[in-house]
RNA sequence: GUCCCCAUCGUCUAGAGGCCCAGGACACUACCCUUUCACGGUAGGUACCGGGGUUCGAAUCCCCGUGGGGACGCCA
């Protein structure tokens, strides 16, 4: 049975290339059947914080990655670690170090200074017919894993192939600090282990910690699972992805409008691809998640192939849901959303026209709201020309019947009258009606809208029109 | 500095020795559609980092170089 796990450390909230990271071990358990596990990597008690956790969970939430088991948490697992920590104590393959950090990062300098690469020595390391020093008196020793010192740790990555590393590049490592706290690269080991992990997808920044992990595994006698590391995303302008990029965070495209399944199929296509196939649902991705087509080079992020997606999911979600989606979007701009015309009614002439929901809120708005057209659209669109044909179209309303194709019709009627083309009426309804000069086929528009609405609007701005006319 | 990883259009990618003088998608340009703007449709331009090998034949395999990234914590 395969089981995958997501373990991320709450020190802030889940961004794009975790949620990509959760996205691709959540897919591959789908797609075999497995477990996948979610797990809270908090031992570092100074930056992990409860609102972090409650992002990660929200993030995963929105996007619809449910987790089979968990979450768990590293903190509640303390005595475990601990125990793991006397047996090797107690094996040989850990040994406690009294160097104190001072001392560390002096012999850091000095390493680095002589152009190597900067590592512990193995002064504290028991070693067959060494003599250590005595423990300094009153001093807290760490607890150092005994790496191996000869051959090679080798894995055959699922994504980026073979790799060897020298046991000669791997320093002791601490396991456990002064104060008795296990560190990351231990409880990683024991809780894949314990966990029955069997396939440990994740950041491409793991590499090196994985022959580390791998020792420590062996040394502990468990099966090693098997390693995909996925390369990182990088911002829209090619740079890491940080805070100066924008949305960072997965809710935050939850902010800006985008659908939950834009973003997954958008990330699914990000470093992975199932020949020539961009839109797919979440059942197809699952259906064909693989390992062996993730690319091992990074993926610059592109906001505009997104925006696409979104648009092209705001075109096929279901109105009524649309509609629940763009109603707090409204009530949080002070917009009190009436029930003529209904929202959905809005929404379903809109959506195919909306890049996300905040552009669909801002369609949507105009029908609510006391509509105060631009100065500048009146003037441009309310012409000598097209007001007596807009006259007539207003004098002819109350009779025409309400739905948008008799509309359209008088529409066209009256500006054959007047020896005009379509745009010249069209226009000022428009304006007159919604405030902008782009909108569905406005004879839909108008059918949207109660008449007596129309009337006000268009005659309101018909006299002010007339007005200034006669002022200037 | 040392170790590790990566390298096809601007971007995401297809490609696992001949099907590729390199395909798809986003973006871009033009045209069509049109009641405005989108949508949609059609067409177009743009790429195998460089150099050596291996081979009858290389985008695909090997080596070197260059460039980019990651790691070197009592952070995760």
């Amino acid at each position: 049975m395969i089981r995958t796990r997501f373990a991320p450390s709450p020190t802030g909230f889940l961004h794009i290339g975790g949620a990509r990271t959760a996205l691709f071990s959540w897919a591959y358990a789908r797609r075999h059947a497995g477990r996948f596990l979610l797990r809270i990597e908090d031992t570092d008690l100074v930056r992990s914080t409860p609102e972090a956790v409650q992002a990660i969970l929200g993030g995963m939430q929105w996007l619809g990655l449910e987790h089979d088991e968990g979450p768990f948490y590293q903190t509640q697992r303390m005595d475990r670690y601990r125990a793991v920590i006397e047996q090797m104590l107690a094996a040989g393959s850990a040994y406690h170090c009294y160097m104190t950090p001072e001392e560390l990062d002096h012999l850091r300098e000095e390493q680095r200074a002589a152009g190597a690469k900067p590592r512990y020595d193995g002064r504290w390391r028991p070693e067959p017919g060494k003599t250590l020093p005595p423990p300094p008196a009153g001093r807290a020793p760490v607890v150092r894993f005994r790496n191996p010192t000869a051959g090679v740790v080798a894995w055959d990555d699922l994504v980026k192939g073979r790799i060897e590393i020298a046991n000669a590049e791997l320093d002791d490592l601490v396991i456990a600090r002064a104060d008795g706290a296990p560190t990351y690269n231990f409880c990683v080991v024991v809780d894949d282990w314990d966990m029955g992990i069997t396939h440990v997808i994740r950041g491409d920044d793991h590499v090196n910690n994985t022959p580390r992990q791998i020792n420590i595994l062996q040394a502990l006698g468990a099966e090693v699972p098997l390693y995909a590391h996925l390369s990182m995303i990088l911002g829209d302008d090619g740079q890491k992805l940080s805070k100066r990029h924008g949305a960072v965070s997965v809710m935050q495209y939850d902010e800006q409008g985008y659908l939950p399944e834009a973003v997954l199929n958008y990330l699914a296509r990000l470093g992975w691809s199932h020949g020539d196939d961009e839109i797919f649902s979440l059942q197809q991705f699952c259906e064909w998640f693989d390992l062996d087509h993730i690319t091992a080079s990074a993926a610059q992020f592109n906001t505009d192939k997104l925006n696409w997606l979104n648009a092209h999911y705001l075109k096929r979600a279901g109105t009524a849901r649309l509609a629940e989606l763009v109603r707090p979007r409204l009530q949080a701009r002070g917009v009190n959303v009436g029930t003529i015309p209904s929202l959905t009614a809005i929404v379903d002439l809109y959506k195919e026209r909306a890049g996300n929901l905040n552009e669909l809120a801002d369609m949507a708005e105009v029908f609510y709201i006391d509509l105060h057209p631009k100065a500048e659209l009146l003037a441009k669109h309310l012409t000598a020309e097209a007001l007596p044909v807009l006259g007539e179209f207003i004098d002819r309303l109350p009779e025409v019947a309400w739905e948008a194709a008799a509309i359209g019709g008088l529409i066209k009627d009256c500006v054959t009258r007047h020896g005009l083309k379509m745009p010249r009426l069209a226009m000022p309804l428009r304006v007159l009606l919604t405030g902008l000069e782009q909108t569905p086929s406005v004879d839909a528009v108008v059918a949207l809208l109660p008449r007596a609405t129309v009337l006000r609007r268009l005659a309101a701005g018909r006299d002010a029109a007339l007005s200034a006319a006669g002022t200037s």
